[in-house]
DNA sequence: TCCTAGCGCTTTTTT
DNA sequence: AGCGCTAGGA
């Protein structure tokens, strides 16, 4: 390799030698007393793991290894004396992967893989190259790392600095078209001019243009960056390209289906080098499509890296027979798959149940009811989850849950370091650590309130802007003007004399002593305490946990470094519980016992997917219910109620088409539920009809139906049907249909008057609520 | 400058 | 239904 010279001077680890004890040398020892770490491995696996020179692709099934297969291929590369671990190149996709590979790496050879530096994240590794050389794409080695929000609120300047309407053209929608342009490796001078158009009747691209200007003028860069600038310092410098072409002697990538074009770009550029590329994917297990993921990259590995060696493994180590072969039934309705048939050893266990329920209510307590009956018979909570295709679905589970004492844990929910008070502290922290961290400093000039509006604070922009320099710097010089009227500049005063002595204080003490002062100084904590909400309690709590988890980093930069990249904290919580999560949320784990409710047309397939994304939206639902089934090892329990509440109101639901895309020998439908309003059949229904000890008829379509017809209900049910025929039979009585002008009663708008009919929707100009659409179920004549 | 009533939106989520 | 944001008034 040629000389270069700093910081493209890539030989110091090049040059490395095995150190005695150390990772690579224990590893070679394992690989000469006949490699263990290739037992157990079927033979597919070890071609996976055996074939480390030239282009390789895995095509692994759910459950078949994959991630095995990924550890196991480093460890033999390490193993044979075929690289150092620093001349490895792993990416995955979450900070959870690569976690989880560490850690599988580090028992495969005896140790934590502390010598693997370039396992990361894309994001991560991303990030480390551009600290490497920040100057070659105009940034400074401390370059900011903004999130979403950040992302979103500089828009917003932006946007209104063009004066354009926000209410139009809004920062979330600029935000969505710039990601998808960064996603495919799009610099402003690239985007299509009809695509750049799109936005503010033509604006857009200027608008891109102008924030990456402002990205730069911060010292910023925003997740899309971190590997868009990349390809432009690969492309602009190759020199530093091709040291990176040599360094990465072996590159492995994790869960290759969702990479997006800027990745695939990353990727084939340093591939280019060696071709020593291994890809690890599953097209069927592709959902994300709609962030930029482009299965096309699975797809046309082999073109890329002519002669490459695909591998497929199609053994299933994880779930039973009824299941697999559920799930393999399901997805090969699919179009344009590579193709695999998953295969399992296992006996064929339990069939997938299917059972429908009157509505989302009952869905929510026949779930329940299962696990408790599974509770019983010794099952473990923590072997069981809840899978749902969007979070609003959790509610309502949620809800069941907690009347029934169930302990739970919603996975992926609002996340740790996005919660206001947490971003409020991160961002005194940002602006100690870096002054010129402009974002940070809005976001907390006034919070707490320090009597700064909006006259104020534009002010001191304005000031900024004109002399180029940081907002707190603008600060101290505004300060000793009188241009700034004596109580906000009191109050700015204040404040930056603070920040100027917590920066001194960050040689001396440690990061989360200093948190806790700053919090207490600048009178954040106190703004929460005399706060008395409901919530503010917990973020308290949460105030301390961030100062609690600060000091296990060595120091304040590797703090904010972490959260901007790990947006996640560690949960160590054991406690045994259900986990309820997204299907998304679920890919890569594995449960015992799968609950999938939810399976109606319009929710899944979700509408919107559908609406938007026509068939490939289908496939790529379809593809998450397989992702859903597959996550079962040995039950696998499907629901679709015949009712759901879709924001606020109530619809009539039919089961999902997935469903007919079963095998039916494969699947037990379970007939009645249990209980239609809690337990037993027919007779205790009506005995409970009676009220004594509490109904439980607590279901909004048993309310329903006690109080009015249900014409567009088939009578689908078996003997609670009945009992709701009878019912029916005895309330109010006409089938509905109303007719404009006609006088109606909402049990909850109360009276008003039809005012237009659109098939079983109604348009009704109520009294004391004013006009609103309702279906026509719900109302009955006044 | 701060507070509040009203309006509009609402899939999935990582980094 | 529920939430977050904005505009407009006190």
């Amino acid at each position: 390799m040629p000389q270069l010279a700093n910081p493209l001077d890539l030989n110091d680890e090049l040059s490395y030698t095995p150190q005695k004890g150390g990772l690579a040398a224990r590893a070679q020892s394992v690989a000469r007393s006949n490699a263990a770490y290739l037992d157990g491995l079927n033979p597919e696996q070890r071609r996976a793991v055996e074939v480390i020179d030239g282009p390789v692709l895995v095509l692994a099934g759910a459950g078949t290894g994959k991630t095995r297969v990924l550890t196991t291929r480093i460890a033999h590369i390490i193993a044979t004396g075929s690289a150092y671990p620093s001349q490895i190149l792993a990416v995955t996709f979450t900070n959870k992967a690569s976690r989880e590979m560490k850690e599988r790496i580090g028992h495969l050879l005896g140790q934590v893989a502390e010598g693997m530096p370039w396992l990361g994240t894309f994001h991560a590794i991303g990030t480390k190259i551009l600290r490497r050389h920040p100057e070659l794409v105009g940034l400074k080695a401390d370059f900011t790392i903004l999130d979403t929000d950040d992302q979103i609120r500089l828009m917003r300047q932006v946007i209104r600095a063009e004066d354009i309407d926000e209410k139009r053209w809004p920062a979330r929608a600029l935000a969505s078209f710039i990601d998808g342009w960064k996603n495919r490796g799009l610099t402003p001078d690239k985007v299509p001019a009809g695509e750049a158009s799109a936005f503010a009747n033509g604006k857009g691209g200027k608008l891109y243009t102008l924030y990456q200007e402002r990205l730069k003028q911060l010292n910023a860069a925003d997740f899309g960056d971190l590997l868009l600038e990349n390809l432009r310092l690969f492309r602009e410098h190759p020199d530093v390209l091709q040291a990176y072409q040599e360094r990465f002697k072996y590159m492995l990538v994790d869960e290759y289906q969702d990479t997006n074009v800027a990745q695939y770009l990353w990727l084939r550029l340093l591939a280019q080098g060696r071709r020593n590329v291994a890809c690890v994917g599953d097209d069927d297990q592709s959902i994300y499509g709609w962030r930029g993921a482009e299965v096309d990259n699975i797809l046309r590995f082999e073109k890329d890296f002519p002669g490459a060696v695909v591998v497929r493994l199609e053994r299933n180590y994880r779930s039973t027979g009824h299941i697999l072969a559920t799930a393999g039934k399901l997805i090969a309705h699919n179009q344009g798959r590579l193709g695999k048939t998953l295969f399992t050893d296992d006996e064929l266990g339990e069939k997938p149940t299917l059972t429908g329920a009157w509505d989302s209510e009952e869905e929510a307590r026949l779930i329940g009811e299962e696990i408790e009956a599974l509770q019983h018979k010794g099952h473990s909570l923590a072997d069981m989850a809840i899978l749902v295709r969007i979070s609003a679905q959790m509610r309502e589970i949620e809800e069941r849950f907690v009347t029934l004492g169930l302990p739970y844990r919603v996975i992926g929910g609002p996340r740790f370091y996005e919660r206001a008070e947490i971003r409020d502290a991160l961002a005194y922290l940002r602006v100690v650590a870096n002054p010129t961290d402009d974002l940070a400093f809005e976001r907390i000039v006034n919070v707490p309130k320090r009597g700064l509006g909006d006259a104020t604070i534009e002010q001191v922009h304005l000031y900024a802007r004109k002399a180029q320099i940081p907002i707190l710097e603008a600060v101290r010089r505004l300060i000793e003007t009188d241009e700034l009227k004596p109580k906000p500049r009191s109050a700015l005063r204040e404040l930056a004399l603070s920040f100027g002595r917590w920066s001194t204080l960050i040689e001396t003490m440690k990061q989360g002593e200093l948190a806790e002062q700053i919090l207490e100084e600048s009178g954040y904590t106190d703004m929460w305490q005399k706060e008395r909400t409901a919530d503010s309690a917990g973020r308290l709590e949460n105030l301390k946990e961030l100062v609690r988890s600060m000091d296990e980093f060595p120091d304040l930069g590797a703090f904010l470094e972490h959260v901007s990249l790990v947006m996640e904290m560690t949960d160590n919580s054991t406690a045994e519980r259900v986990s309820i999560m997204t299907l998304h949320g679920a890919k890569g784990l594995e449960f015992d016992t799968v609950f999938l409710p939810g399976w109606e047309e319009g929710l899944f397939p979700n509408q919107r997917a559908l609406d938007e994304s026509g068939r490939a939206g289908l496939e790529e639902e379809r593809r998450l219910a397989y992702v859903g089934l597959t996550r079962a090892r040995r039950r696998a329990k499907l629901y679709f109620a015949s009712n759901r509440r879709i924001h606020g109101l109530w619809n009539a639901t039919t089961p999902s088409r997935f469903i007919d895309e079963l095998p039916p020998e494969h699947v037990e439908v379970i007939d009645a539920p249990a209980g239609f309003g809690g337990h037993g059949g027919y007779g205790r229904s009506r005995f409970d009809q009676g009220g004594f000890g509490g109904s439980s008829y607590s279901t909004p379509g048993w309310q329903r139906a006690q109080s009015q017809p249900q014409p567009t209900q088939p009578a689908a049910r078996k003997s609670p049907m009945l009992i709701e025929g009878e019912l029916v039979a005895k309330s109010t009585g006409t089938v509905a249909n109303f007719n404009e002008g006609e006088r109606v009663f909402h049990i909850k708008f109360g009276y008003g008057a039809v005012a237009s009919v659109d098939g079983n929707k109604l348009t009704i100009d109520f009294e004391k609520a004013g006009r609103k659409m309702v279906l026509e179920t719900f109302v009955e004549r006044g």
